[in-house]
DNA sequence: AATCTTAATGTAAACGTTTACCCGTTTTCA
DNA sequence: TGAAAACGGGTAAACGTTTACATTAAGATT
């Protein structure tokens, strides 16, 4: 149906080869033979076949990203970071949902090693049997992202959870809170959800604090979660928090939601501090204060890291640290 | 270097036929030869090569969205609607940022045709003689979303734009405003922007009010502008609207956050309603009366008219509306 | 028992490229 | 002037599949 690059050949009166040389330039050819190859494919509009290339260079130009969620107001970013340096590599970026759902993440796995993608960004929640069974097997370049699988042997891109969240915890301290609640992510091995805990866990020891088990909630990464969350602990504590930190920005939008709801003023009543800066925060009133992370930034260091696997140059899994900075912006007040 | 289907031939003592049967379950084959290829697949993780099959069948599996914008608040939902019929039907979704520049539109377009692409859905600002050369030449099966370009014979699946606006301005003045602004977005024929704006016009006219060109900006779509054209508006114009009507939410909140940064209460002396429902519209304080399109069922509904003009079901350019419904909740206030 | 179906499998061509190899013509230079 | 080198371009194999067609063996029908 669509023009070949034997149809062009035979317009131009040349031979395919011919026109393999122009298009890929990969060797000379003369001048006019050139421009007469250019003009037919010009006229016809033909475009080479990717896949008959792809098939015949092993090569598909392709890169993978899974994701559990394409809601949380960091995906977006870090689609657009991941895609224009792709972009720039004229590379395509195919996106897959996993929900969250294991089964759902490996079937985008394997499709994607049906495709012959080049290179995957995986952000999962969780490092199965299967998975490494998956990545032992394919050995497809991958880097993970906003999470460390240590059994993996894969590189990650992440920021610094624990000195991030130790720095948000001691700004608070700083501002002479003492009784610090924290709405912590799932404590899987070295999650994110796991070191920004432990973040808050150091920070606190170092001030020589004690840590109240009353004032440390377990919740999903959502409004809803930080919202309901919230709510328990407000709930059910004889004394607030005069803090409360939420591993994510989310979270803390919900807590803050239900703070205001619960006519809580913040951060006169209660002080709350976000992670990871995502659009929300500036948009809430009052603005969040939070630890941010560039996730646009993380994208492109991503796919940065991910080309120079796929070029085989040596990449160590314990790779790139990514920055973050305290944003304080209007939820914490200061005790002085 | 991948296990191909000849070894997997080799190994199982049977022709590559057998095995491509079997993979497709294309033809029956006798159990025994079914079970012994079937467990060397499993001992070797066959994978069947997607750019061998595809070049074969020639179809990819694959379906490209191309959007102008991946930060504007809708992306993020509607490529979840996408993602979720196109895994369902076993295709990927490749994405492309265009960043509402021409050739960059252009460039991923001609990739996707490279790719072999089976179907695009097209989200842009506008409608080029290149654009239009574009897909008469390739034909690829395409549905434009949130948008309509009359001259393309592209079906298009959009919110009744004029009925929605008109909508939000008559609740408007149900509501007693009759000085009521608008902060609407680019002009072009029939774009979303000019048929909110055509809403608008209508509702007034209906209403037998007048329209006040001081209350009338343009505004790009983003929360910057909002705020910035909302600004100019309370700098230039003698009397205040008591209403404002915006093309998109991020313009609105854009727009009311430069009003409660003016001294202004919102709603009790401006009241503002927004257009999408976004999630940040039930995030910022006052929450966000808006005009209420599902970008998650959009999603949905665009795969779905594109899979059916891939199976050559004929569709019509001028299909299917999506719905809205006006959520009012806390910006609008009753001037009785 | 001879023929006809039917089922299971194999063979080989094709999909649209890239590229190793080959061949002819021209240029170079001793 | 003649051999070597350089250049331009063509031929055909290969990439990993699918599938039309051919082949074989076995069962059904007379």
């Amino acid at each position: 149906m669509g023009v070949t690059i034997k149809d062009v050949a035979k317009k131009a009166g040349v031979s395919i080869a011919s026109v393999s040389r122009v298009i890929n330039d990969s060797k000379p050819v003369a001048p006019e033979t050139k421009d007469k190859i250019l003009k037919v494919i010009e006229e016809t509009g033909y475009k080479p076949n990717a896949m008959a290339r792809g098939l015949k260079k092993n090569e598909s130009g392709l890169i993978g990203l899974v994701t559990p969620d394409m809601q949380n107001g960091t995906f977006s970013e870090l689609v657009k970071g991941i895609e224009g340096v792709i972009e720039k590599n004229s590379m395509s970026l195919i996106v897959a949902n996993s929900k969250g759902e294991i089964e759902k993440e490996l079937k985008a796995l394997h499709i994607f090693k049906e495709q012959q993608l080049e290179g995957i960004i995986f952000s999962g929640v969780k490092f199965t049997k299967k998975h490494k069974d998956y990545f032992d097997r394919y050995q497809v370049p991958t880097v993970v992202v906003s999470q460390k699988f240590p059994g993996s042997g894969l590189p990650h891109l992440t920021p610094d959870n624990i000195e991030a969240a130790k720095t948000a915890v001691e700004f608070l301290i700083e501002n002479n809170h003492r009784e610090i609640a924290m709405l912590h992510g799932p404590l899987y091995d070295q999650s994110s959800g796991k070191e920004r805990y432990l973040g808050y866990k150091k920070a606190l020891k170092n001030a020589g604090l004690k840590e109240n088990s009353d004032y440390v909630k377990k919740v999903e990464f959502s409004i809803n979660s930080g919202y309901h969350k919230m709510q328990e602990l407000i709930d059910e504590v004889e004394k607030l928090p005069t803090a409360v930190f939420a591993a994510s920005d989310r979270v803390a939008i919900g807590a803050l939601d239900c703070c205001l709801d619960n006519g809580l003023k913040v951060p006169d009543n209660i002080s709350i501090i976000g992670f990871d800066d995502i659009e929300l925060a500036t948009v809430v009133r009052p603005k969040l204060s939070t630890i941010r992370v560039d996730h646009v930034e993380l994208g492109r260091k991503v796919v940065e890291v991910l080309l120079a696997q796929i070029k085989k140059e040596e990449v160590k899994p314990e790779c790139q640290k990514i920055d973050f900075e305290l944003i304080n912006r209007a939820t914490v007040k200061n005790l002085s």
